[in-house]
DNA sequence: ATATCCATGTAATGCGTTACATGATTTG
DNA sequence: CAAATCATGTAACGCATTACATGGATAT
């Protein structure tokens, strides 16, 4: 139920249409909530339907028209109640860890190359989250500037501290993980003794 | 379809009844994989279907009986298969960040009562998994004492290992959590000056 | 004109959640 | 004998995923 918020405190910076949502969900808001298009488009429609945003019908070339979408002032009471509600903490599901307590049925060549993929996803992860932060803090990104526009002085630099804030978390919890991995590769040398894939120099 | 990979995993251990597991998801297993009754059930009776696991009738009582399922050599090496396959990182959809970018919707004292939230949600996991830790490196949690009599003395420094080191990645999450909720609420004191719930001693 | 973007979906399936439901057995 | 535990589900619903599907508009 939360991609209806995500779509909610989207629209808070400017009206979108479909497309331009599903776009904004494949860069910065999907670093945080990931959403396919076959999510989103009915999504949009039911909000509509519920009076929380309300559509526009705009001119896109000659013969054709596209939705464009602007949040409503029950939209934004239903974004705030839900930002201020306590969140359900969902019950684990961790298959990283999982799969980590039982690496003794894989072989270690195995484990380790499995630690090495965590160690590359959250690597690549943490770079993003980096160049997000940095253009968050710069105001570069096109949809925080975009925002920014919208709301006086005085409020942007919350606007921008919260946001930074929250990929800071993204950062913090990616370097953990990258930290984990390493462990764990010194875990197994330790076990099974150093990984045969690499020769010892000077042999 | 993890939760057939974990079910496998603890039958690993010792073959098990369908309320057996489902005791084990509430606690050890469930800290790292959460599944209800509803689902264990099912699930059990599918995969004997497939022949990965094994179920016969054991008296229960005078006149009843309780199934109990053990693993099979095709479960065994459908979990093999499982773990040294790569994982496919689920993308991501993550609450606590997305309601932290949007803080500035939220009243001040409301993102803060958010934030001791996380915190204590976290500190309450991370005592937990400390616990499970503990229970495991010393061999008294009764499902790791069950595996490790099933497996000769060599293998137990390894399966009391990986089970710690999976652990530890837990916690190593849960105190980045911790730390992050901290930060989040000096950085909410600095925004929006300091909270009005406290008085100031001497004032 | 052709490729790439813009725009918007439907359909099938599966996993997971919540709520409801029942009865036998052991323990105090 | 009453309470707690053991045992095993069904049913309805909703969110999410994957695959499939189509057509107009703009840029080169």
């Amino acid at each position: 139920m939360s991609l209806r918020y995500a779509l909610l405190a989207l629209l808070t910076a400017e009206p979108l249409t479909g497309y331009d949502a599903v776009k904004r969900f494949g860069g910065s808001v999907g670093y945080v909530w990931h959403a396919p298009d076959s999510q989103i488009y009915p999504e949009l429609r039911r909000m509509e339907g519920e009076g929380l945003i309300e559509g526009e019908q705009v001119r896109w070339g000659p013969n054709s028209t596209k939705t464009r979408y602007s949040i409503t002032g029950e939209g934004v009471r239903a974004l705030r109640e839900w930002l201020e509600a306590p969140i359900p903490y969902a019950p684990l599901r961790d298959v990283s860890r999982m799969r980590a307590a039982y690496f003794e049925w894989a072989g270690p060549e195995s484990a380790r190359e499995n630690l090495r993929r965590h160690i590359d996803y959250y690597t690549e992860q943490v770079g993003r989250w980096k160049d997000m932060r940095q253009a968050i803090l710069s105001a570069e990104h096109p949809s925080i500037a975009a925002r920014l526009e919208k709301y006086p002085a005085e409020e942007h630099e919350r606007i921008i501290a919260y946001k930074a804030f929250a990929y800071e978390g993204l950062i913090a919890r990616g370097e953990a993980e990258i930290e984990w991995g390493r462990r764990g590769l010194d875990l197994i040398d330790e076990l099974e003794g150093p990984s045969q894939a690499r020769g010892e120099p000077g042999s």
